[in-house]
DNA sequence: CTCGATTGTCTAGCGGTGCTAGGATCCATC
DNA sequence: GATGGATCCTAGCACCGCTAGACAATCGAG
């Protein structure tokens, strides 16, 4: 039993890796470099172990997602948690999240840009990513407003919130005012 | 020389035909299906006779971006121009916005969120670009608020419609609510 | 009207992609 | 130590964007 217990264990790490290689090859060269022969060279294996694992770069982009999701819920939270006042708690929060972006492009392009293949606003949605939502929707709904639901107006403020940072990270807006952008977002959606 | 016209406006209809083609094909498959070989076979040329025209794939999709942004500035030009006061302009361009993308979603996808190598808030950005942005401006400058650059605040709203369309088609937004979104959004961000 | 030059187009092919079939190799078990 | 199943790799498929070079059509000069 030990025997496949081990084996079980070292297949479960070169998992880990391969998601964890991808990741740093997309961040350092981009998804489009992140080809199946690249990743295999540098996790030592050739390229059908990856299919062994996943079923196909579609699913790794997905696992990178998920993964991304549990760290961003962590980074949201603490910088959430680390602010007083409702409002003061959001500006960190959009503060939060937009550096994530920025800081972790590639990682935020396969939660939300690419086609990970995974179901989201869904009941059979990853558990993460439902977590990441909610670590929003913990901050946000405080300042939701009377008679408007938490959830809608937490989508409307991720959305906001994820435009900025799409357009400013494609080129779409200039950067370098993000912060007078954040500002303006958290004084009108935010109810005092 | 007349000769030489004709030609040159052959030339310059089989180029419209190619971006016509490649946009009808994105909406009906989807860009991964925009293939030079596919394109190729229907106009009915060979596949060289698209890099006569065009640099390689990413200045089509750039060309059928700036198709899109003159007709995205007049759809919003249009719903603005239909209603009365400043706030119901500003719903109106909200709906307009979020129709066009959902109408024309191959096309909102060259403009916003592929690479169609376009220079965008530059000097040197092409002109519907700088006229679908201006058109948005029209109407939302009206309603930024004092001490609020008109820009800055285009730029924000902007985001947030855009937050809205992209997360909503990825499936990343249960969709069915758009409408209350953009309530609350406009209801929010428009100062009276 | 002929004939070289220019222009336009196509065939064929290069190096790359994601993905997989089938054979070789390793290794726990009998 | 033999054996059978799990594991992995080599080789290759069909496709991608893109291009070199052959070929045909057209033009302009003599």
């Amino acid at each position: 039993m030990s025997v496949q217990e081990r084996k079980q264990r070292e297949r479960a790490e070169r998992e880990r890796l391969i998601v964890a290689t991808a990741r740093e090859l997309a961040e350092q060269q981009g998804w489009d470099a992140v080809t199946t022969r690249l990743l295999a060279e540098r996790i030592e294996y050739s390229q059908p172990v990856l299919y062994s694992h996943f079923r196909g770069k579609r699913e790794i982009i997905g696992a990178v997602a998920i993964d991304g999701a549990t760290e961003m819920a962590a980074a949201v939270r603490a910088a959430a948690s680390g602010a007083h006042g409702p409002r003061e708690r959001v500006a960190a929060l959009a503060n939060a999240y937009l550096d994530f972006a920025v800081r972790n492009p590639a990682v935020y392009d396969a939660m939300f840009q690419l086609d990970g293949g995974l179901a989201f606003a869904r009941d059979d949605t990853p558990e993460p990513l439902k977590d990441a939502f909610a670590a929003l929707k913990e901050s946000l709904g405080a300042v939701a407003g009377d008679g408007v639901d938490p959830g809608l107006f937490t989508e409307v403020f991720w959305a906001a919130l994820h435009g900025v940072a799409t357009l400013t990270r494609a080129g779409r807006l200039p950067p370098g005012d993000t912060a007078r952008r954040v500002e303006l977002l958290v004084d009108r959606l935010a109810v005092p």
